[in-house]
DNA sequence: TTCTTATTTAGAATTATTCCAAGTATTGAC
DNA sequence: GTCAATACTTGGAATAATTCTAAATAAGAA
């Protein structure tokens, strides 16, 4: 991974989940490592088969837990585009998802102009703490699987 | 219903449907009307059993088929916010979805300033159909269930 | 080190959604 | 209006996604 943008790592995911009374552990880290060492949009599923592969004792439900507690304290961006399994999303820069309707693929996209995250008149006890932005569409062959097509429902 | 904001109905939803090869059922007016009647945003579960009470005939693969062909001809929005089950939203005016991450409950809120939809910096190919906003936070008792707390963890 | 308690584990249980095959209803053509 | 073609509905089975459980383990504090 190139180093202009450190993800959270070794101590400082320890003190991320000490802040929210979470311990850190082993399978917590391993699960976080998986997530940013592909930056793509697993779900659960493949979360568990790739983190499987070199911790192979690991289990689904230290996956889910594991993910929840990064989730929980800030390291990982949970993504729900449609009815199918969540996914999860390593990349914490302020970003929204493109899903395409075509091939079901995640694309990250970035946002433009400033205020980039839209302003929402919510009643004053409202607290916002986090604004997901999911943009529905066609990617049009930007996947290799969908293909550009020549009809269009 | 106030009159102020008439939602599609009869004929319409009919025209709505043809556009996209779908036909108009009686199940799939139903199942608009049970939408449309309760300003909130329910599971397709809590949409199948509101439908029974006037159609108990009702199946519930035939409420999953209605909610995706309204879905589809854009009358009803699908509302994702986390890992349980998806929800519907007959509110087609723009708007977000705040989700409270204490109750689960779901309030549409207004988008401020202008361009309220963010813009996004996406490949040339990629065709952008809907937006979805969600922001997660604390309703800190607006509804009644939630109470205020003294602490937040 | 010891204690307390959160976490992990495998598997069962539950929930959410999709699939299936047979019957029914809608649409378009005549 | 009748007929044919086919989309839709139904109930139930099947699958997928997530949560729960109870016993064993490991992290963190003292």
């Amino acid at each position: 991974m190139a180093t202009d943008r450190l993800p959270v790592s070794g101590n400082s995911l320890n003190q991320r989940l000490a802040e929210k009374g979470l311990r850190f552990t082993s399978q917590r880290r391993h699960v976080y490592e998986v997530l940013i060492g592909q930056r793509d949009h697993p779900s659960a599923e493949e979360v568990f088969m790739r983190a499987k592969q070199s911790k192979p004792e690991i289990s689904m439900a230290t996956v889910y837990n594991s993910l929840d507690a990064l989730v929980k304290c800030g390291v990982v961006r949970q993504v729900n585009v449609d009815r199918g399994a969540t996914l999860y999303c390593s990349n914490m820069n302020e970003h929204a998802h493109f899903c395409c309707d075509d091939c079901g693929k995640v694309f990250d996209v970035n946002l433009k102009n400033s205020p980039r995250v839209p302003e929402v008149d919510v009643p004053g006890e409202f607290e916002v703490r986090t604004i997901d932005i999911a943009l529905h569409g066609r990617c049009n062959g930007t996947c290799e699987n969908c293909g550009r097509r020549e009809t269009h429902a």
